[in-house]
DNA sequence: CTGTTAGCGCCTTCAA
DNA sequence: TTGAAGGCGCTAACAG
C-alpha cells in the first residue's frame, strides 16, 4: 500500500505538547518517575491524536516482539484445533501475539517454518513435531540464542526443552487391558509412524498387556500407518480378508478406529460381539458412532492452555536458561460400548 | 532473555567481505543489477556465518511486516478449523506470516484484538465476526489507511471490504424446500443470532420456502440460540414437551442439529419417520450418526485459501483502493437418510 | 555495479 | 522529573 496514511509517532505528540519525545515514550508506559500530570496529557494527546505504537520500531530497539510462535503437523484435526484455541487464549490474555504456522506432516516445511520463526524473531516457539521429521537440528538456531522451544503432544526429548504431554504408553496399556478383560484374545493394533513418542508408546503399551497377560503378539495383527480415515477403510478390508479375523481392534486414534468400524459394519460385522473397538483422543464423533467407542479422553485445550502458560511463565520471568521440566498431563479410559463384550 | 547472543548483521557480512552493507543487502535479495559473483559471496557468507534477517528492522524501514492478521469467532469448530488451515496454506506459500487471534464470540474481544492487529502493523486483515458484534467500528482505522479488511463466512456490507460467503438463503430454501418435498407440514425452525447474516439468511430462506408452499410460519416452530451441542439438548426437550410436535427440524448447524436428535432418539423419537431432520455445514459427524444427517455442504477449507487470495492478491498488486468484490461460493444440498421419509 | 548517507520510530543511557 | 543524543538493523535514494 503506497499512499497509507502516515501514522501519528511520538514525536508528533511530543511537539503538540512541547515536551521531549523521550518524555512521551515514558509517559505512554507507566515509566516509574514521571509526573502523573504531564502523563495524563500524553495519554490525551496521544489518543485525541489516534496515535498507535509502531510495534517493528518498538521490538527493533527492544529486541523483543511478544510473539510466540506455533508449529503444529496439521490446524484442522479436532484435536489440534482445541490445542490452537487453549494457546490463544493463554497468550492473548499475557498480551503477546500468536504467529501459527503447520507442516503439514512434512520435515522440510516444518524447518522453513521454523525459519520463518527465526527471522521474524519469535520470544518462544510451541512445536508438535511433524510425521517424518526425524532430527529436531532445525531448532538448534532458537536453543542456542536462548530462545524457549516447548514440544508437546508429539514430543522430542531434549536437555533444554520441555515436553508436555500425556503418558500414552500407560493409556495404551489400560485400554488394551480392558479389551482383554473383556475376553479379547486376538486383539489387532493400528498405530502410526514409530518416528513419533505418541504412536511408539501407545504401540508398547499395546504390546506390554498382551504381555501380562501371556498372549503373544503377531505381526499379523499390526497395522502402521497414516491414521486417516481413508486408511481406516483400508484397514477394515484388510480385516475383512484375513482368514482369522481379530476379535478386538486397538486404534491409535478415533478417526481411524470410526472410519473402520463403518465399514465392518457395513459388511455386516457386529461389534463388540465379533470384534471389539477401541480408539484414542475423545473425539466428538466417537459418542456418535454407535456403538459409543471406548477410547482415551485427554484435553487439548488443557494441553494448549498448559503449554503456553509454561512458555510464558519462562519468558516473563526471564529465565535465561530455560530448565528442562516436562508435564505430564492427565488422560483417562472412557469405557464405551464398542468395547463391552456382552454374553 | 538477557543475554541472548548478538545477531550477525549485514554490517558484519560486509565487514567480512571489505564491501558496503548496502551492496549485502541488496545481494541478500536478488535485487536487480547485482554483480553475480559479489552475490554468491554474500550468501555463501551470510549462511556461514549464520546470518537470519532481521525482520523488524526490515519491517520498520519498509513499513510492511508480511504479516496477515485473522479474527475470528473460535478457532475449535469442524469448519473454522478447516478455514484457518486454507488460510494458512497459501499465506505460508506466499511468504506471508499468520497472526490469529479469537472473539470467543464477543464484540469487546473482537475490539481489543483488532487493536492488537492494528499496532502489529497487520498487511491485511480477515474476518468472521463474533456473535454479537453490532457494529465495525473497530475495523475503520485499518479501511482509513487502506490497508484492506475482508469479511469471510459472517460477513457485514461495506463499501470497501470485500465479502466471502456462501448463498445461505437459498441453501435454506433448498433444503427446507426438500423436507416440504419429504411429506413435512410442521417444519421447526431452530437458528442463530440474527446479528449474523448466516442466521438470517437461513431463516429467511426457511420462511421463504414455507410461503412458496403455503405453509403458515408459527413463532412457535422458531428457536433462536446459540447453536451449541447444550442448545441442541435443550431443543429436544422443548420438542417432548409441545402438544403438537414437528415433523421435520432445520438446524442452522450440524452439531446442534445432531445433539438435538440424539436426545431425540434416547426418548423414542423415530428419526426420520416422526420427524425428518436437516442440518447446515456437513460436519464429519453428519455421516456417522444414524440415520445419516441431510444437511448442507461447503468447504470451509476453500473458504479459507479464497479469502486469503484474494487478500494477497490486493496486497501484491499493491491496489491502494480495494475493490469491493464480494464472491460467492458454492454450496451443495446433501440428502442423508434423516430427512428421507419412507412410507 | 557499488558505496555513501540518511533515516524508519522507538527506547535508554546520561546528564541536567 | 525531563531532555539530548545515539543507535537497534535495514533499505532506498543518490551519486559515483
Amino acid at each position: 500500500m503506497s499512499d497509507r496514511q502516515k501514522e501519528v509517532t511520538i514525536y508528533d505528540i511530543a511537539q503538540k505538547l512541547n515536551i521531549s519525545a523521550a518524555t512521551v515514550s515514558r509517559g505512554l508506559k507507566d515509566h516509574p518517575g514521571t509526573n502523573k500530570e504531564t502523563k495524563k496529557k500524553i495519554l490525551a494527546a496521544a489518543s485525541e491524536m489516534g496515535y498507535h505504537s509502531n510495534s517493528f520500531a518498538s521490538s527493533l530497539r527492544t529486541k523483543r516482539g511478544n510473539i510466540i510462535g506455533v508449529i503444529v503437523p496439521r490446524l484442522n484435526s479436532n484435536f489440534m484445533s482445541d490445542v490452537i484455541a487453549g494457546i490463544e487464549k493463554v497468550v492473548n490474555e499475557s498480551g503477546y501475539n500468536l504467529f501459527i504456522s503447520q507442516s503439514l506432516e512434512e520435515m522440510e516445511k516444518e524447518v522453513s517454518n521454523a525459519k520463518a520463526m527465526y527471522n521474524n524473531r519469535v520470544d518462544g516457539l510451541l512445536v508438535s513435531l511433524a510425521y517424518n521429521t526425524n532430527n529436531i537440528n532445525h531448532f538448534e538456531a532458537f536453543i542456542k540464542r536462548n530462545i524457549p522451544v516447548i514440544f508437546f503432544d508429539r514430543v522430542h526429548e531434549h536437555q533444554q526443552c520441555p515436553s508436555i504431554f500425556i503418558d500414552n504408553y500407560k493409556a495404551a496399556y489400560n485400554i488394551t487391558n480392558h479389551l482383554i478383560e473383556q475376553g479379547c484374545k486376538r486383539i489387532m493394533h493400528i498405530g502410526g509412524s514409530q518416528l513419533r513418542n505418541v504412536y511408539i508408546d501407545r504401540f508398547n503399551g499395546y504390546k506390554r498387556a498382551l504381555e501380562d497377560h501371556k498372549i503373544p503378539f503377531e505381526d499379523e495383527l499390526l497395522i502402521i500407518n497414516d491414521l486417516s480415515a481413508q486408511s481406516g477403510a483400508r484397514a477394515a478390508q484388510q480385516i475383512l480378508e484375513m482368514k482369522t479375523q481379530p476379535d478386538g481392534v486397538f486404534v491409535a486414534n478415533d478417526l481411524c478406529a470410526i472410519s473402520c468400524m463403518q465399514l465392518l459394519k457395513k459388511q455386516g460385522i457386529r461389534i463388540p460381539e465379533d470384534i471389539a473397538f477401541a480408539g484414542f483422543n475423545n473425539d466428538p464423533t466417537s459418542c456418535v458412532i454407535e456403538p459409543n467407542l471406548t477410547t482415551i479422553d485427554y484435553r487439548g485445550y488443557e494441553m494448549g492452555e498448559v503449554a503456553a502458560k509454561v512458555l510464558i511463565g519462562h519468558l516473563d520471568n526471564n529465565n535465561d536458561l530455560i530448565q528442562t521440566h516436562s508435564l505430564i498431563l492427565r488422560s483417562e479410559l472412557i469405557v464405551r460400548d464398542s468395547s463391552r463384550k456382552k454374553e
